[in-house]
RNA sequence: CGGGGUGUGGCGCAGUUGGUAGCGCGCGACGUUUGGGACGUCGAUGCCGCAGGUUCGAAUCCUGUCACUCCGACCA
C-alpha cells in the first residue's frame, strides 16, 4: 500500500491546478453546490454541520467573554447607511437594494444589510442613556450581502454567514482593548479549534474598513501561499456615534459619546480549513469541527458478528465522539476513499480478524497510517488519535507558514520575491501609500496584509521608495 | 466593466458535409463479491440554455438573448 499515491482520481491534484483542486474539493466533498443565483451557494448538511461547530465554540467564547446575541433585520433604509459617509462610500459599489414591496414601489429603497453597523447605532441611540448603560457586548449570527463580481465558494460568495459582534464603551481605552481582545479572541480560535496558524496585526490606512480608525486582522496562509483575510476587528472611534447623535451622561454628569467596536469573523473561514489542510486525497478536517470524527467501516460485513461488533463499538464510541458507522453495501475501499475524501479525521476499521484478536485498526487521515490497538482502552486510545491529528494539522500548517515567509530588504528583492517565491513577504515600508499601490502594480497583486503587532527591524529605508520606514510590513497575495 | 471559453440525461463528455441523439460514470432491480474506489445481466432517465430565422428537415447553419466559467480591473 504506497502512501504517496493518490486514491481519488476525480480530485485534480494540488500541483496541477490548485483553483481546480479547490472546486473540486468542496464538490467532491459534499460541502456546497451552486445554485440558481450567481455567486450565492447552497451550503450542503456536511458543510453546514462544519459551520454549525464553528459556531458552538465560538459563540461560547463570546460569551465567556460577556456577549450577549440579538437578531437585527436584514434591510437597512437607504438614509440610514448613508449616515456615516466614509460607510457608505466603502459599501455603496456592492449593495443590493430592494426597491419594490408586494406590488407597490416603496417609498424609501432598503439596502439588504453588507454589515449592520448602522442597524446597531439606529438601535443603541434608543437605549444608551447613561454610563451605566455601558458596555453594551452585542453578537448577531446572520447572513449578509455584497454584491461581488467574482465569487468562489466560500472565499468569496454574495451572500455569507457571519457573526458580526457589535460593542459601545463609555471610554477610548475600554474600547480599544476590547478590539484587541476579539482580534486575540479569534486567534485562539483558529489556533486551538481549526489548527491554523496566522500572522496578525494591523491594517494599513489603505486596507482599513470603511469608516474605522483602526482595523485589526488575522491572515492565515493557504497551502498554497496566498493569504486570506480570516477575521477582522474593528475600532471606531466615536465616528458612527457623532453621526448617528448616540450620546451618554457619564458619571461626571458630562454628556459624552461613547466608543464603538465591530468584529466579525464568516463562513470564509470553512475555505481557509479546506486550503490550509487539504490534500490531494480531498478534505482534512480539523477534529474539533469535523462533523463526523470517526468513521467505522466494517469489513466483510456479512460475516456473523461484524455488524453487531461494529454497532456495539459506535455506542460505546458515540458517548464522547461524533461518529458515523458506514453499514452501506458500497465496498470497503469505495467507503475508505470516501471518508477520506470528506476530511473524517480517524477511521476505524472492524472485521473478523480483528474482533478475534479483541482489536480493531485505527486510520489517521493526516498520515494515513494503519494502527492495531485493543478494544479494551479504544475511548482514550480515540481521543489520543484525535488530538493528534489536531496537533499535525497545526505543526504541518505553521511549517508551511514559516517556509514561505520570506524578508526582502530591497526593491528588486521584493519583486524577485514576489514573482518567484508563492509566501509572505516582510518588508520595511514608509507609511505612504502610494507605496503601497506601486508595488501592488508591480507585483500584479501583492498587497500589504497587515503591520504586525511584533515588528522586526530589517532596515531603516522603505523597500518601496527609499525614504525613512516607519513599519514593518507583511504583504501577500489573497483571496 | 474589458478579453477568452462553455451551454446536449444527475455528473463528465461525443455528435462528421444538416436526416430526428450516443458513450462513460452515477442511478434502480437481481445475482456473485467484500482488509484500498468489485463484477455480470437487465432497466430507467433528454424541450440539445432560451427566442427568432433559413430549410422538406436544425443539437448542427444565421441572428439575437440569457446563464455559467476562466483571466484582468474593482472589492471586504
Amino acid at each position: 500500500m504506497a502512501n504517496d499515491k493518490k486514491m481519488v482520481e476525480q480530485i485534480t491534484a494540488m500541483d496541477v491546478d490548485f483553483a481546480q483542486w479547490y472546486t473540486d474539493v468542496v464538490k467532491k466533498a459534499e460541502l456546497v453546490d451552486y445554485s440558481g443565483v450567481k455567486g450565492c451557494m447552497i451550503i450542503r448538511p456536511y458543510g453546514y454541520a462544519i459551520w454549525e461547530n464553528i459556531q458552538h465554540d465560538l459563540d461560547a467564547r463570546f460569551k465567556r467573554l460577556g456577549h450577549e446575541n440579538v437578531y437585527m433585520p436584514m434591510f437597512i433604509p437607504e438614509s440610514l447607511l448613508q449616515k456615516e459617509k466614509d460607510h457608505v462610500a466603502g459599501f455603496a459599489p456592492e449593495c443590493a437594494i430592494v426597491t419594490i414591496g408586494g406590488q407597490n414601489k416603496l417609498a424609501e429603497r432598503l439596502v439588504v444589510r453588507p454589515t449592520s453597523e448602522t442597524l446597531f447605532c439606529d438601535h443603541y441611540k434608543n437605549i444608551i442613556h447613561s454610563y451605566r448603560d455601558l458596555p453594551k457586548l452585542y453578537n448577531q449570527w446572520c447572513n449578509v450581502v455584497r454584491w461581488e463580481k467574482t465569487t468562489r465558494p466560500f472565499l468569496r460568495t454574495s451572500e455569507f454567514l457571519w457573526q458580526e459582534g457589535h460593542t459601545m464603551h463609555a471610554n477610548e481605552e475600554e474600547a480599544r482593548e476590547e478590539t484587541l481582545q476579539m482580534l486575540k479572541c479569534y486567534e485562539d480560535f483558529y489556533r486551538e479549534t481549526l489548527a491554523i496558524p496566522a500572522v496578525t496585526g494591523r491594517k494599513t490606512e489603505k486596507e482599513k474598513f470603511a469608516g474605522a480608525m483602526e482595523t485589526y486582522t488575522i491572515e492565515p496562509m493557504m497551502h498554497n501561499g496566498v493569504a486570506l483575510q480570516g477575521g477582522t476587528s474593528h475600532y471606531f472611534g466615536d465616528g458612527f456615534c457623532r453621526a448617528f447623535d448616540i450620546t451618554f451622561t457619564d458619571k461626571d454628569n458630562q454628556v459624552r459619546y461613547p466608543h464603538q467596536t465591530s468584529w466579525g469573523v464568516s463562513t470564509r473561514m470553512i475555505g481557509a480549513i479546506i486550503m490550509t489542510h487539504g490534500d490531494d486525497n480531498g478534505l482534512i478536517l480539523p477534529p474539533k469541527v469535523a462533523p463526523i470524527q470517526v468513521a467505522i467501516i466494517p469489513v466483510a460485513q456479512h460475516k456473523e458478528g461484524v455488524l453487531e461488533k461494529a454497532n456495539e463499538l459506535k455506542n460505546l464510541l458515540a458517548e464522547s465522539f461524533r461518529v458515523k458507522l458506514d453499514d452501506s453495501d458500497n465496498s470497503t475501499g469505495w467507503k475508505y476513499s470516501q471518508y477520506e475524501m470528506k476530511g473524517v479525521p480517524l477511521r476505524l476499521e472492524l472485521g473478523p480478524r480483528d474482533i478475534e484478536n479483541n482489536c480493531c485498526v485505527l486510520v489517521s487521515r493526516v498520515s494515513r497510517e494503519k494502527k492495531v490497538v485493543s478494544l479494551d482502552h479504544l475511548v482514550e486510545e480515540v481521543k489520543a488519535a484525535l488530538a493528534s491529528v489536531h496537533d499535525e494539522l497545526l505543526a504541518r500548517a505553521e511549517k508551511n507558514l514559516q517556509e514561505k515567509m520570506s524578508i526582502a530588504r530591497t526593491h528588486e528583492e521584493f519583486l524577485d520575491i514576489a514573482e518567484n517565491h508563492p509566501g509572505f513577504i516582510k518588508a520595511m515600508w514608509c507609511g505612504d501609500s502610494a507605496c503601497e499601490d506601486q508595488l501592488k502594480d508591480e507585483t500584479g497583486g501583492v498587497k500589504s496584509r497587515c503591520i504586525p503587532f511584533v515588528e522586526e527591524h530589517l532596515g531603516d529605508t522603505c523597500v518601496c521608495c527609499g525614504k525613512p520606514a516607519k513599519h514593518m510590513v507583511v504583504f501577500g497575495r489573497q483571496y
